[in-house]
DNA sequence: ATATCATGTAACTGTATGGTTACATGTTAT
DNA sequence: ATAACATGTAACCATACAGTTACATGATAT
């Protein structure tokens, strides 16, 4: 379903990116469309290897592609990446608070799950010996 | 240093991302800290799947741990996510780029259909023959 | 000391990836 | 038709990973 479609949609997208020639392979698409050939002139890698890449970029549609002669044009589509970002949103509000209180708010939410202190400030324990 | 360099970083991070349950790890954490065990409860793989799953989120940063007894609480670490949003960032110029393409697409199909004039420029076709 | 709990690791399996070379397919030029 | 070009795919290899079960380690409680 559609849940399923953003799951899968984003393990295909996290999975190209994960692959750094595949990155270099969207950055220089930035820079405009490219047929198969040129893209590979520009790696130290087999032109077959490429290929493979192109066909991952393809899979999670980081990449368009069409005909033009006996080229093939590869296209950036930045659309998966909109997904990623807006996967991200989640996390973005973490690293917008600051630091310190990211930390305690994390130990106190643990805190109040396990009714358990958490190790790290107070020390006043119960009758328990410490150390 | 132990950072490498950013694509390293990228890469772990991605390569950790890629899968479905640490994806779903991460968002469980990010309620809070919990110990691996609690963790493994929340999915239906046996506990060292979840923990070589830790292992990699480990290795990309994404989660740190400390001993809390005989626990192991994992708490989420956002920072990686932060160097994924700065690299989207050279992206996101372009979607929203498409975007206003896309409002000018649609502006002068308006126009055509309207006769109106829109901001984009008609275009003059040369003597090529057109249909 | 011993049993128990919490967790990581080893060993193993099946599958995917990243690389290579060799080959197949389709397009353009002669 | 034939040669040359652009590109994808097959076959093969080595490595990584996602999952399993069995075992090792370390902390708590008795």
């Amino acid at each position: 379903m559609r849940n399923r479609s953003v799951t899968y949609l984003l393990e295909a997208t996290f999975q190209a990116l994960a692959d750094p020639t595949r990155r270099a392979v969207l950055d220089l698409l930035r820079r405009g469309s490219q047929p198969a050939g040129q893209i590979a002139g520009a790696f130290p890698v087999s032109r077959p290897a490429i290929s493979k890449h192109l066909r991952l970029l393809r899979r999670a549609h980081l990449v368009r592609e069409h005909r033009e002669g006996r080229h093939r044009v590869y296209q950036l589509n930045p659309e998966p990446l909109r997904t990623v970002d807006k996967w991200l949103e989640h996390y973005r509000t973490f690293w917008t608070m600051n630091l310190t209180s990211l930390k305690n708010f994390v130990e106190s939410e643990y805190a109040k799950e396990t009714g358990k202190q958490s190790s790290v400030k107070p020390r006043a324990k119960n009758s328990k010996g410490e150390n």
